[in-house]
RNA sequence: GCCCCCGUAGCUCAGGGGAUAGAGCGGUGGCCUCCGGAGCCAUAGGCGCAGGUUCGAAUCCUGCCGGGGGCACCA
């Protein structure tokens, strides 16, 4: 008995309830099952019958104790009660609750995948970084919550690409190029360009691979460096997200972009919808038709393409390759792209509503030593994701920059994150995997094979029991609301509620026989719990990207 | 000036209209003769302010106060 179950039967009670002329309103599709916070309150609560009141003409009291006469006599419920202003609390019988156990460990990775989002293609870009210096802590949030969302989206029935757009074109490069030069020849790098200790880097590795390059005419030289230079940090770019466990499906280069002929191709389809228009010798697109504060220019007066042009251009290529929303993963600096991304899409033809999203990721922030760690790209001083996982490992760092809802700000610091301790719950939530995996260990070495006997559901009826199997119910609905609201840390969130439940049933309930006890129907039942936890963690951790160990 | 985000426990943060607002860290006090104490139990401590909507608001709306970010023929 899950809350989904219970909800099917508040609906077929409902629906009777309709059919018998007792009650006049139309069965709502979504029913609120809440697990009961409070034990006076059964298993299960629900405000329906408040819910429901107005629009009945009834009174909630009147229409919950309707309600909780046909559920009474429903499979698997042994009691419902009217509380407080109208509430029904439900109870479960002890083997319709414990049935789930059996039905995760039958179900194993694919318990908690749903096809909610079945039919929707998503093209999910993120990070997104120029290829002109290491990752730094921002594109870091982005790297583990735009896989999560990816992740828990895929869980949910949806196609999903994970998309990097190198912006490889424009002065930024050349900027770029004219540091690493500089620092070749052992000049200073000019004021507008990177002063990063990795310019350094680059600049040696590559007078020592590309001999010569230091004697080549001015102009030729920056641009071999620019494309050295670029080669090797998208290539640095890459490793380090593959060490962190994101992997694009596709890396798309905005200059491929133009050489294929995918911003002309771009620009004709805005054309062809008329939002185009030409003023002061430059082209513009009028967003101001779709809700933007004013148009934008996509070739300027002096004939060069904007990189909006590229944005433009982008996105119309994203929807021809046939994806039916594009989800763009930004960072609150951009936030003002919003508006005129949205208008691209309908000055496109496309509904903005439906076939572009876009999420704003607020910054990050890091202190160590209780003082603020700087993070500009031209510091030097920067704390790049390469930092971030030699310092608190691949697990920790996913999992504390998800564990957080991105639109608010957040504020890590190190000095807790080196600490390999409790302090961080990525452990707390590993841990009770591996003490899972000991005890189904021990289980094996004592020759119990749980799995070959009998599993009586019933005989998991101790309150720490009942606890732990409700949380255990509530994995769908979390991945269900995770991929539907793009939040990803709801799951972690949860996870940590499923440890805490596995700690407290574990605390009390004694699973495997002591000494020479014999095995009982019980241990085996309880070994059929453990085993559904764990499975429970394991698939929640692999949506975030996290290893789940046997041993720690 | 206009736009976006945030304000919840000493700190870092959860809480998509529901009953007594949660977690980790930090305080205080307990629990190891057998399955992993990286755990469990108890206790102290909080919704920025003022209105509004609702049977019911931390949650939705308005205003104010405080913090962060953004405005371009830059990328």
């Amino acid at each position: 008995m899950t809350p989904e179950d219970l909800a099917v039967a508040v609906r077929a009670a409902l629906a009777g309830l309709v059919s018998s002329g007792e009650l006049a309103i139309d069965v709502p599709d979504e029913i609120v099952i809440e697990r009961a916070k409070v034990k006076e309150h059964g298993d299960y609560a629900t405000p329906v019958a408040l819910t429901l009141a107005k629009a009945a003409g009834q009174p909630p009291r009147q229409i919950a104790q309707m309600l909780a006469d046909q559920l009474a006599t429903t499979a698997g419920i042994t009691r419902v009660d009217v509380a407080g202003p109208g509430f029904l609390n439900i109870t479960v019988a002890a083997d319709a609750l414990g049935a789930l156990a059996h039905s995760i460990v039958t179900a194993g990775p694919a318990y908690g995948t749903s096809q909610t989002l079945t039919g929707q293609n998503f093209n999910i870009e993120f990070i997104s970084a120029n290829p002109t210096g290491p990752l730094h802590l921002g594109h870091t949030r982005w790297a583990a919550v735009g896989d999560a969302i990816a992740r828990v989206l895929a869980a949910a029935g949806a196609d999903v690409a994970r998309e990097f757009y190198i912006n490889d074109r424009g002065v930024q490069m050349d900027r770029f190029g004219a540091s690493v030069m500089a620092a070749a020849h052992g000049r200073p790098v000019p004021e507008d360009g990177y002063h990063g200790g990795y310019i350094l880097d680059l600049a040696a590795d590559i007078v020592a691979e590309v001999p010569g390059i230091r004697e080549l005419p001015e102009g030729e030289q920056l641009e071999a460096f620019r494309e050295e230079a670029y080669r090797r940090q998208l290539a640095q770019q890459q490793r380090v997200l593959d060490i962190f466990g994101t992997h694009f499906d596709v890396w798309y280069s905005e200059r491929s972009l133009h050489s294929s002929g995918a911003v002309d191709r771009g620009m004709e389809t805005l054309r062809e919808h008329g939002h185009v228009f030409e003023e002061d010798d430059a082209v513009w697109l009028r967003t101001t038709d779709h809700g933007d504060d004013k148009d934008r220019v996509l070739i300027k007066s002096d004939g060069e393409m904007t990189y909006f042009a590229s944005d433009t251009a982008y996105y119309v290529d994203k929807r021809v390759r046939g994806f039916t929303t594009a989800l763009y993963l930004l960072g609150a600096d951009h936030h003002g792209y919003v508006q005129r991304l949205k208008a691209v899409a309908a000055c496109a033809g496309d509904d903005p509503d439906v076939n572009i999203e876009i999420l704003i990721g607020q910054l990050v922030k890091i202190t160590q030593g209780g003082a603020e760690v700087r993070l500009s790209k031209r510091s030097g001083t920067m704390v790049t994701l390469e930092d971030l996982v030699d310092e608190v490992g691949v697990d920790a760092a996913r999992y504390s920059l998800i564990r957080y809802p991105v639109d608010s700000p957040l504020t890590l610091d190190l000095d807790l994150l080196v600490q390999r301790s409790n302090d961080n719950p990525v452990y707390y939530v590993q841990y009770a995997h591996a003490r899972i995996s000991s005890v189904l260990r021990n289980a094996a070495e004592l020759g119990i094979d749980w799995r070959e006997q009998d599993f009586q559901a019933g005989l998991l009826d101790h309150e720490r029991e009942g606890e732990l199997l409700r949380v255990l119910g509530e994995y769908p609905a979390t991945v269900a609301t995770a991929a539907e609201l793009r939040e990803p840390h709801r799951v972690p969130r949860y996870l940590e509620q499923v440890a805490t439940a596995y700690h407290r049933f574990y605390d009390t309930c004694r699973v495997l026989p002591r000494g020479d006890e014999g095995i009982s129907a019980q241990h085996v039942a309880r070994l059929w719990l453990c085993a559904a936890t764990r499975q429970v963690i394991a698939n929640g951790l692999a949506l975030s990207g996290v290893s789940a160990p046997e041993r720690m």
